[in-house]
DNA sequence: ACCGGCGGGTTGTTTTTACAACGAAAATGG
DNA sequence: CCATTTTCGTTGTAAAAACAACCCGCCGGT
């Protein structure tokens, strides 16, 4: 791990790199890498410690028995993941978390992150407060999520998504994070029917694209 | 307002009477009473404080154009809501926050609660600590909602919704907090269509109910 | 080069849902 | 206590999405 990227990181902004590093261990970090596809926390258990993604990406998802996924969001490097249940002790996950390419993840203890440290780290209400900022950046993150699935039809979706993507790039023609399949769970539509409306879209000349590059009009 | 009530709300959980009251001058805090149906804050603000109600409740919405809603929760007495935004200052509000019966609301400086107070208020970090798990459980009823909305039949909703209440009131028999309309706007299926539902799952065995007093077996 | 898997588009069928319209019951308000 | 409005269940119809099956092109491995 780079020395610059933690402290780049929207947990530890505004420390030094050393306050860094002795953080690190202060709060029993450690590292592990995931091929693509594995799962890194599993719905139902419970856990003590939330992730940083050092390298690769995540995704956020429901699984349904039968094999249906909803996908909540993808977790990029330098982001967090699981510190919603990692604050609340004991509280059985309703998500799993899948590395979706080979991840390297940094797991930090929620406990000692928490506890009201005595005097060895002063850093840490920063850090709090760092977590408050990504807890409530979050919030968004979920909220954006039901406002582009609250239309009811697939086009309605898409639209309400492809826009805020061209919102958030400041230009119509913009990547999309998401393979078919994954915008698909992500707006909680069949894929085929969603690859379908794109089509009719398209001919309407609403929009163009190919693989992940959109340009909307 | 009753002098013990704050003291048990989630955000000034483990201060005193005293140093509640006295956070609430530090706050810059102040009431506000609503008629049943008025908007609190309306999608497109921003704002800089957040509300906690103090007797009744309201319901956070996505609320489109065509005046289509989306419900993605419910606002009790002594929950907060808007402490996201609070907390992102600038960014504005996806949603509306609306009394759904005659409200009070105690509205709470954001700035002032995050700011890195000198040395007035000793309970700020406290404060910070307490925010950290509201949002936390506030990122929860959003992910409980997107689990209750991951299946793509109206039937399939329900159960997911209704099994979790169940589970909550730990029995199979249970009132809801929301109306017909509320519940449909929630689960974001058409209220016919629901009750049409309903009402099979009845014939069929599933579960009787009577207004908001369901029964599961 | 061949094979196999994966991602993505197309098509047709079937199931479901949204939508609109209505009526009864219950709640509200004067 | 009556009038009006809201809430909820019912029904039928039209529209849309899910589903299944299939195709093609691309890529990685052998």
């Amino acid at each position: 791990m780079n020395d610059s990227f933690l402290i780049n990181t929207a947990l530890f902004r505004g420390t030094s790199v050393e306050e860094a590093r002795e953080m690190l261990r202060c709060l029993g970090s450690y590292e592990k890498e995931y091929e693509k596809g594995a799962v890194i926390f599993r719905a139902g258990e419970s856990v003590d410690s939330m992730g940083m993604v050092l390298s690769g990406s995540v995704t956020i998802e429901i699984d349904s028995l039968w094999g249906d996924k909803t996908i909540l969001g993808r977790v990029e490097a330098g982001q967090l993941f699981g510190e919603t249940y990692a604050c609340i002790p004991g509280e059985p996950l309703m998500v799993s978390v899948a590395a979706c390419e080979k991840s390297r993840i940094l797991f930090l203890n929620a406990d000692r992150l928490l506890a009201t440290c005595s005097n060895s780290c002063a850093y840490h209400n920063k850090l709090v407060r760092n977590l408050l900022q990504i807890s409530a950046q979050k919030n968004l993150a979920l909220s954006r999520r039901s406002l582009h699935t609250s239309p009811k039809s697939i086009r309605g979706r898409l639209l309400s998504y492809l826009s805020e993507q061209a919102r958030l790039n400041g230009s119509y023609q913009f990547t999309i994070p998401f393979s078919r399949q994954q915008l698909a769970d992500y707006l909680g539509v069949d894929r085929s029917a969603m690859s379908n409306e794109l089509s009719k879209m398209r001919r309407e000349g609403l929009l163009r694209f190919e693989k992940n590059r959109f340009l909307l009009r």
